[in-house]
DNA sequence: TCACACCTTTACCTTTACGTAAAGGTAAAG
DNA sequence: CTTTACCTTTACGTAAAGGTAAAGGTGTGA
């Protein structure tokens, strides 16, 4: 038996609002199951919103994000569909390597100026 | 002499619109010296726009970015203002760390994309 | 039965990050 | 003098990503 989750639940573990997870419903971005009027969350969609939340860290748009989680469900016997879909994965890897990039050189300025900042503060105030 | 840079001159190297540039001087993230009345670009505003072009493939907001800038100006004879200074280095530090760890992991998943992806059409196209 | 927690839809509001149009100044080239 | 390129300000428009309020359905425990 599988286990499904409401709506609330999967606002409280992700930190969003109800709001917000009905908003990527609307976007196409998750389509959870129904019973009567209300939404049932099977674990692909859990995983699906743990996707879309680790894109939006990146700074992905809701887009983009939509892209990268379609790659996920792509019809493997497509040849078409597969190669686009191998362009599409690697656009995004190259985009993810300048981030590496981005990032690591932010981190190399904010150590040095770490180290500077730590040093003078030992001088103007030796405790 | 001091190399300068007309607005439209860093939009083209930049990849932005002037109306970007000077969006960003209303928020306070630039403010070039004027010549009557034109923007005249000093390569310390180039350099600020360049943390400003890297902040956005980050993700950041502008508000951020102003944040991150400033670090930048921040006078070192203030102990409380090194102190503050210190934290939100360690602060951007650790959400930088974060995001690293988001890259890694997704471009693991999309290298094992890739492969299988690219096993799949030689089989069906064995061009 | 009442209260309460949880859920639903519809619809208008807000912020961010610009786009775009209007109306015109300035300066060098033809 | 006119064209051309480049620049200016002011101001309204817009797309994305939700917030928030209104109005109500559903189920459960006291």
């Amino acid at each position: 038996m599988e286990e499904t989750f409401g709506i609330a639940e999967l606002a409280r573990e992700f930190d969003v609002t109800t709001r917000t997870i009905r908003f990527y419903e609307d976007k196409g971005l998750i389509s959870p199951a129904r019973k009567g009027q209300r939404r049932i969350y099977h674990p692909r969609d859990r995983v699906r919103l743990k996707l879309i939340m680790r894109g939006k860290r990146l700074g992905f748009s809701l887009e983009e994000i939509h892209e990268m989680i379609d790659l996920y469900d792509v019809d493997p016997s497509e040849v078409a569909q597969l190669r686009h879909f191998l362009q599409k994965i690697r656009e995004r890897k190259n985009a993810l390597s300048q981030q590496q990039m981005d990032i690591a050189a932010i981190l190399e300025e904010l150590k040095t100026l770490e180290t500077q900042c730590s040093k003078l503060l030992k001088e103007k105030s030796p405790s």
